[in-house]
DNA sequence: ACGCGATGCTCTAATATTGAACAGATCGTA
DNA sequence: TACGATCTGTTCAATATTAGAGCATCGCGT
C-alpha cells in the first residue's frame, strides 16, 4: 500500500479500529457527490489514490446495492437507492415535524424547515415550501453549511454547551439567542435572504432546530418565533422527547 | 467465515468481485434504515450474521464518516450525513426539475414529483405539494415501491423495452400508456388515491417520470397528463437530453 | 449485592484485498 | 484503414487487512 488513509473525515486520533475498505467506500460515493458530472472508474481511482482494480471492485459492490448506477459509457454516478436509504434519517421525526411545518409555511408563506446538528455542520432534514416560492432552490433537504453560520445554526449552538462552540462562532449573537430564545440572521449563508430559528431538543438525539427563510415580512422576528416554538413545541410533544 | 455473502441484493450471478467488508458496512445501513427505532450493535451484528467486534469496527467507521450516530446509550442510528450525501443524487436533475414542480404544482393544487426507475422498484426524487396537502406524507423523496405498480411506474416502464418488463408489469395497461403517452392509477400504491404521470427520457440517464396525486379533481386525466408533458418537455430543454 | 448485557479493546490465524499484468472494446485521428 | 489512446473487465500470487475469540469494564435491573 503506498500510504495508509489518514483519520477519513478529519477527526481527532481516535483508537479508532477503521475498515479501510468500508472508508473508502464511503469515500467513493463522497467523491460523486462532490463532483458535478458522472466519473469514470480511472477518475474515482485517482481521486481516491488507489489502484484501478480497487476502485472497480469498490463501484461494482456499490451497484449491486444500487447506491451507484452506471449509464451505457461506463460512467458512475450516485443511484436512486441513496435517496432511499436516507428516507429512513430520523424518519419518526420527519413524519411527526412535516404537518407542523406545513402548516407553518401555509401560514407564514414562507420556506418553513428542520435543520439538525453533524458534527460542526448545519444540515437540513426536512423542508416544506409556500405557494409563492422564490428562493425555490435554497434550503433544500441535504443542504449543509457550517454551524457558526446563520439563524438555524445559532438557535442549535444555544443548546451546545459554550465549550463545545466551533472556534468561528460568534459567543455574543449565539448568547443573545440563548437569552432570547430564538436566533436571526441576514444575508449570511444566502445573500439578502433572512432568517428566524428556535432550538429544538429531542431526548437521545442531535440537537436540531426548526426556522423559516424569507426575503421581507410584515411580521416582526419575535412574531415569527413565537410561531415556530408553537411549532417545535407540537413537534417535541409528538415525539414524547 | 461461517458464509459467503449471497449476493446482496437479489441479483443475477454475476462474476461479481464484491467487496464483503464494503458489502456489509451497506448492509448496516440498510438495516438501521429498515429499523424503526436505534439498534444497539450487538443487535446490528445479529441481523447482519457476523461477530460483535466486526459490527463494532463497521460501526466505528461509518461513525467515522458521519453516516451513523450514537446516542449517551450507545444505541446506533442513521446519521443525518447521509441526507446530504444523497442530495447529491440526479442534483441537476433536481435543481432543473424543481421550477417545474413548483409550477405544477400551484397551478394543479396537486402534489407533483419525480420518480425513477431502480433496478425493479419506482423511487421518488423530488416532490413538491401545494398549499392545501392533505395527503402530505405521501410520495416523499425516497420513498419507494415495485415499479409495476402505479402511474408512474407504468410510465418509466413505457420507456423499457417489453421484454424488460417484470413479470407482475401489466402488460395490456403498459401497452395503453405507451399509446396514449401517459399513465393513471387509482387506488393502487396508495387507497383511494388516484395519480397521472409522463414518462420523461433523459439522455444517458435511468428512465424516470413525472407525475401528479390527487384525490380529486375537475380536470380531465387527460388534461392533466398535457400540462405534465409540458413541464417533462421544460426539463428535458434545461438538461440538454 | 449480584448477575446480566452491553461496550471497548487486544491478539493471532486465516482470508479477503491489493496491485500488476493481460485481453477486449470503443473512440478519434492521422 | 490502421493506429494510438483510453477505457473496461478479468486473473493471480503476495500480503496487508480483517475475522473472531477472549477479557476487562461499565451501567442497570432483578
Amino acid at each position: 500500500m503506498t500510504a495508509t488513509d489518514p483519520s477519513p473525515t478529519s477527526g481527532a486520533s481516535r483508537p479508532s479500529p477503521a475498515s479501510q475498505t468500508l472508508s473508502r467506500g464511503i469515500r467513493v460515493l463522497e467523491i460523486l457527490s462532490d463532483a458535478l458530472a458522472p466519473l469514470t472508474i480511472d477518475e474515482i481511482a485517482v481521486r481516491l489514490d488507489v489502484h484501478r482494480s480497487v476502485a472497480y471492485r469498490l463501484v461494482r459492490t456499490l451497484e449491486d446495492h444500487g447506491l451507484v448506477t452506471r449509464d451505457a459509457a461506463g460512467r458512475v454516478d450516485l443511484g436512486a437507492r441513496l435517496a432511499a436509504l436516507a428516507a429512513g434519517v430520523a424518519h419518526d421525526l420527519q413524519a411527526e415535524a412535516l404537518p407542523e411545518l406545513t402548516a407553518v409555511a401555509n401560514e407564514l408563506g414562507m420556506t418553513c424547515f428542520i435543520a439538525v446538528l453533524d458534527r460542526d455542520e448545519c444540515v437540513t432534514l426536512v423542508s416544506v415550501e409556500p405557494r409563492h416560492a422564490i428562493a425555490s432552490v435554497a434550503q433544500r433537504p441535504g443542504s449543509r453549511h457550517p454551524v457558526a453560520l446563520g439563524a438555524p445554526g445559532r438557535a442549535i449552538l444555544t443548546l451546545v454547551p459554550p465549550a463545545l462552540w466551533p472556534a468561528d462562532a460568534d459567543a455574543v449573537r449565539v448568547t443573545g439567542a440563548v437569552a432570547r430564545g430564538y436566533a436571526v440572521s441576514h444575508d449570511e449563508v444566502i445573500p439578502s435572504l433572512r432568517s428566524v430559528a428556535v432550538p429544538l431538543a429531542l431526548r437521545g438525539r442531535a440537537a436540531a432546530a426548526v426556522g423559516v427563510v424569507y426575503l421581507q415580512s410584515e411580521h416582526e422576528p419575535g412574531v415569527l418565533a413565537a410561531r415556530l416554538t408553537q411549532a417545535a413545541d407540537g413537534i417535541r410533544a409528538s415525539l414524547g422527547g
